[in-house]
DNA sequence: CTGAAAGCGCTTACAG
DNA sequence: CTGAAAGCGCTTACAG
């Protein structure tokens, strides 16, 4: 590879200092330069096109203007659209970002932020996994900026932003209610992860303040790495045996996928035989007929603001701020009684 | 934020110096210091929780163990479990990944090009956008090390691992003529990109080497941003007019999805009315029936050849590799004649 | 208006 | 076995 060209390079051919070279090129102290210097410094340099080393910046002034992002997967959309709106956002504040899965694994977690933090980023968002409460803390004690998105832990003081998991609950279960669904169950993700927990108790809530009856055999929690399975014997439990459930709430589009392909195999419809709220949209069910209706995420936000807390984490490092934001439902046939008319 | 632990701290607590704190650290020269004084090191190394700074180690060693990656947009399936793939492959080797998304426009690919570049990345992997050619021949000369995935441009030599375009267009149209289908349609992008094109000019051979005319009016190419109208209107004039399409070959997922919509509204059936096969596969085309066929990338191979091939060019600078890869052709009943029976 | 110099936190010949 | 020193490419008080 070409040696690279440095300061001393401009300095050099210019016959002029680099800390001079240094000044105009960050348009530092300008009105202490002469102009003929300045412009013949800015010339050489795009001559010989000066690209300034980041990292020899970074050592001296203890910035990398980078962001670390740490997501369960990269390759699943929930991660990437959000990946995608933070790469746009941090771009606009002059920053870059370093990703890494951490599998929804809490050593793998710990790995990326140590590798990270090597790295000298400036600072992390996190979509911390299951059982990483003691990271975050870590993280905190050491005064590290951060931010926790899509989940958080409540017992530990953090930036964070994240959908309000507990009023969408409410109204999903509400609405199911609402279009006249007697006996709704829940199939959600098995996790300690308050997110998820919220969108469980949101449920129960909702069925308790309309004075139904929660049943626990209609509450059914799917471990990460059995969705598929997992999900087939709930449905099987939910729709068979008795006490037949009319309706379901998933508590993501992963397990609502699973679901509704059970559905389809058992010749079942939707929402005839059984009503359907699911938590994000999911591209797979986009053809699915009728649309299944979800609550959706207000990914711009939660990427936004994630971002604007870091940077003003970095900034001043003094205040914690908890933003929760609304879900929208996005209503269709899939959750309205059968007489009723929607999409 | 609280103070950093450095070498220098630890060798103070030790009471030795720097450079042998760095050497028992990194396991340099270990037969030649004192057992003693190297698990004094480590232990208050433990102790204090030092963690090495990579910058200022890059900094010394000019190497960042930071691998740039450019696709046309992280939130986009395709490119996010490619990202997955190399982040794995890369983490592998020590390395991490800083992302952007060039969003097919050739502007914003050289602002990546460079951030990532003056970040002292050891290397890129790119997807190229359409008009980047100079951009990459840019690359070539300065003998920096990339490797392009999925894209390239024959006319440069450069490192590349992509689909072979050409040979997956010749085995999908074949399968649909080999079903029986006698008036076969193309859509597919517009665009100069060189693995674009392959898919339309395998199709085009494919016909010839059948024997039957290639009709212009039966291949439509969209504009990236216009998917929505463009497939629309081109469905419209293959199955519409005159000279009516009995099966069409779509050049993406996304074209496909958007034709299939566009079938479903005219109340059409695949394949009776209309056979179908796509390049990649399609999450939002997953519960369609029947299953639609299409051309699967090699996905692993490809995340994995191009960071193979890319730690290689930054270990020694001196060869250029090209593999080209073979697509598969899952096959299902949208590409088979109606009396035969697949899946 | 401009330059010499220190220093960011490391690595690594070199000398002892 | 161990240390002093140079240097990676910058920034930034400080002195003139």
């Amino acid at each position: 590879m070409k040696k690279k060209v440095s300061l001393k390079d401009i300095a050099q051919k210019v016959g002029v200092s680099i800390a001079l070279v240094s000044y105009v090129l960050n348009n530092k102290n300008e009105k202490r330069i002469s102009k003929d210097v300045a412009t013949k410094i800015r010339e050489t340099a795009a001559a010989l096109n000066y690209r300034a080393n980041q990292i020899a910046k970074s050592l001296k002034t203890n910035k990398t203007n980078t962001i670390g992002l740490i997501v369960s997967d990269i390759a699943n959309p929930f991660s990437s659209s959000l990946a995608r709106i933070i790469e746009d956002e941090a771009d606009k504040y002059g920053y870059t970002v370093i990703f890494g899965s951490s599998d929804e694994d809490a050593e793998k977690s710990k790995k990326l932020i140590d590798t990270l933090t090597n790295r000298q980023v400036d600072g992390l968002i996190i979509a911390p996994a299951d059982d990483t409460v003691e990271q975050v803390k870590m993280l905190v004690q050491e005064g590290f900026p951060f931010v926790l998105v899509d989940r958080y832990f409540p017992e530990v003081q953090t930036n964070y932003v994240a959908l309000d998991n507990f009023k969408a609950a409410q109204t999903a279960t509400g609405q199911l209610l609402h279009a006249g669904f007697k006996n709704i169950g829940l199939i959600t993700y098995k996790s300690t992860l308050h997110n998820l927990q919220e969108r469980k108790t949101g449920y129960i809530a909702t069925l308790k303040a309309h004075g139904r009856e929660v049943k626990k055999h209609h509450i059914k929690e799917i471990g990460y790495h059995e969705t598929g399975p997992g999900v087939e014997k709930a449905m099987q439990q939910l729709l068979g045996g008795k006490d037949v459930v009319d309706a379901i709430l998933f508590g993501s589009n992963i397990l609502a996928l699973q679901g509704v392909k059970y559905i389809n195999a058992r010749g079942l419809r939707v929402p005839e035989n059984v009503g359907v709220i699911m938590f994000d949209e999911s591209e797979a069910l986009s053809l699915y007929s009728p649309p299944i209706s979800y609550i959706k995420q207000p990914m711009e936000s939660l990427g936004k603001t994630a971002v604007n807390m870091l940077l003003e984490s970095i900034a001043r490092n003094n205040k914690t701020s908890q933003v929760k934001l609304d879900g929208e439902l996005v209503l269709s046939r899939s959750a309205v009684a059968v007489t009723e008319s929607v999409v």
